[in-house]
DNA sequence: TAGCTTAACTTGAAGTTTCAACCCACCGAG
DNA sequence: CTCGGTGGGTTGAAACTTCAAGTTAAGCTA
């Protein structure tokens, strides 16, 4: 990248990328896998279920959704096409503009996300709160948030706008 | 999942729960994006290439090679292929086992790696190495190798067999 | 009000991953 | 030495994601 060949990793640069790395990899995967076993759904879905199940009268347009899910529109509208087909969800143009989908969960998707989270809000503390004391999961999130500013320098904050 | 209906994530847990999902989303987006942009090859192609690049004769058999790359066995060989085709790999029976496939990186492969590697590793040093401090690396490589032993409790390390 | 532009979706095709079935080289038992 | 078992690898189909149009509602301009 510069002059001097590119400033290669070291040692502990290695260790800590390839800890970086397993991690979302593994972690992720790992997440996936026990909500395909026991609910068999995808952690997208997942989080398109809960991303309606938390917002009032659990109703999202479709691009907030689509933001708040960290998936593309075009990807959104083929699993929300899936998800209705199942029962859980259903879209209805936005009454205050037309140009908008709003996406509305349905009573059964509502049953579907009380009977699946539980065991998915379980399997993140078995996996990643159990293992680390307090002081490291304050640590964790301190240098995910800089990270995540790394990536996106302009918004105020990591994936779903809290902070 | 217990009796109590399954503790929640108290406020904290929720924002460090937030920036460890956010980050593994957004940062294996950004690198993803960086490799497709600047070489036109995915992470996974990329892993696989680099696998192979570090590898003494630049060999290695299939399934060590999936277990490098976090891959499954199926994913490899359909990549692999595609790979045979651009002329960056080419397979052959492993002389010593009938039923072990060598995967060998060619020479053209070796310069893709040669021109695709720095600016990854620049990125990656862009996106994690800079915004952390030497304490913060630290930090965040323990708590990645604590989260990884509780996935994997047997396994004696992450991803790649180092340690 | 007609025409242009923009932005929010939707859609179908192409590309990728997963899943399940299959093939085949080696090994060990009889 | 042959027969079954085991494990590495491949393959094709189904499922999913991405990509490049296409559609439509709203706003703006004349």
């Amino acid at each position: 990248m510069s002059a001097d060949e590119s400033r290669w990793l070291n040692d502990e640069e290695h260790a800590t990328w390839l800890a970086l790395a397993g991690l979302m990899v593994q972690l992720s995967s790992a997440l996936d896998a026990q909500l395909q076993r026991d609910a068999g759904i995808s952690h997208f879905e997942y989080q398109v279920l809960a991303g309606l199940s938390m917002a009032p009268e659990r109703t999202r347009r479709m691009s907030t959704l689509a933001a708040f899910a960290d998936g593309s529109l075009s990807r959104l509208s083929h699993t929300v096409k899936r998800l209705e087909k199942q029962g859980w969800v259903y879209r209805t143009p936005d009454p205050a503009d037309g140009r908008y989908t709003l996406a509305v969960l349905t009573d059964t998707g509502w049953d579907k996300v009380v009977a699946t989270a539980p065991g998915h809000v379980a399997e993140v503390r078995r996996l990643v709160f159990d293992p680390l004391t307090k002081a490291q999961q304050k640590q964790l999130r301190e240098a995910g948030h800089r990270i995540n500013k790394a990536i996106n320098p302009d918004t105020r904050c990591p994936g779903a706008g809290n902070c």
